[in-house]
DNA sequence: ATCCTACATTGGACTTTGTCTAAGTCAAGA
DNA sequence: TCTTGACTTAGACAAAGTCCAATGTAGGAT
């Protein structure tokens, strides 16, 4: 994820605390935090940060193309820090937990034009629901 | 859409001007409105109508699987009387028009058992993103 | 036809999620 | 080190949705 910090550098970014802080809470594998719980993970590590520049953060590295917005139920968005890696998601209906999923075949392809109605098609995601581990058992 | 309120009646549904309207609002095909919007419409034939009553009614409608609850956007969900017809939306990124698709394939087949890390899948949605007809033309 | 009552509706307060702004702060180039 | 424009902040505001106590009513019972 330094890396991260790296490129927003070199387009220039200016590096603040705050925001190597929110970087940082994205860092790792299958991390889908809504705003409010980043904004809670940066708090420990550095208590003053604001929510508006957790929200503003947020907002530019997903135009930044960094993250990946994702909103599967309504609620709050989560934000995916997996972006170079195209995926899908699978969403626990219970608890809202979701994991990276990378289904076969292409759904895009799977669109005739007759079914585009003048649209220009740009992307797609694929969302599968479900009930985890955790809550079949519970 | 009168079958509906038949089948309504018949699972014990009290039959109330206000349900009659909201269900009335929701007949038609390609309709995609949000809870506002809903109510508004509902409010032109019953004035007095409140928007608890709206959430309420829509809620009950897709605990019965008779509507669908639609969130694209992470802004205001959105409800889809096609419930009986399986499909999936091509979404406006501009002005967030939904249109109900029919891919061809089955993306519930493309998820492999070892993709689904213990999840009981029960559903999947599929959002293709792109510019419509009007936003690209303008 | 009228009465009863459990279920439905209402308005408004409240919550959650997110946006905006004006004033203060600071990273980084000169 | 100085300067400056970009960044951050707190808090007000807004949009979407939920909850509740009081009131109303659909439809079965009489």
């Amino acid at each position: 994820m330094s890396d991260l910090l790296e490129r927003l550098r070199g387009r220039g970014w200016r590096l603040t605390a705050q925001r190597r802080v929110v970087a940082e809470v994205l860092d790792g594998d299958h991390v889908h935090y809504t705003a409010d719980e980043v904004h809670a993970r940066a708090s420990e590590r550095l208590p003053e940060i604001s929510r508006a520049t957790v929200y503003n953060t947020l907002g530019e590295l997903v135009s930044l193309g960094e993250i990946l917005e994702v909103s599967t139920d309504g609620r709050a968005k989560r934000y995916d820090p997996n972006a170079h890696h195209d995926h899908h998601h699978l969403v626990c209906s219970r608890c809202g937990t979701i994991r990276d999923v990378r289904p076969a075949g292409d759904p895009l392809s799977d669109l005739p034009v007759v079914e585009r109605f003048g649209f220009t098609v740009t992307g797609v995601e694929v969302t599968y629901r479900g009930t985890c581990p955790s809550c079949t058992d519970a």
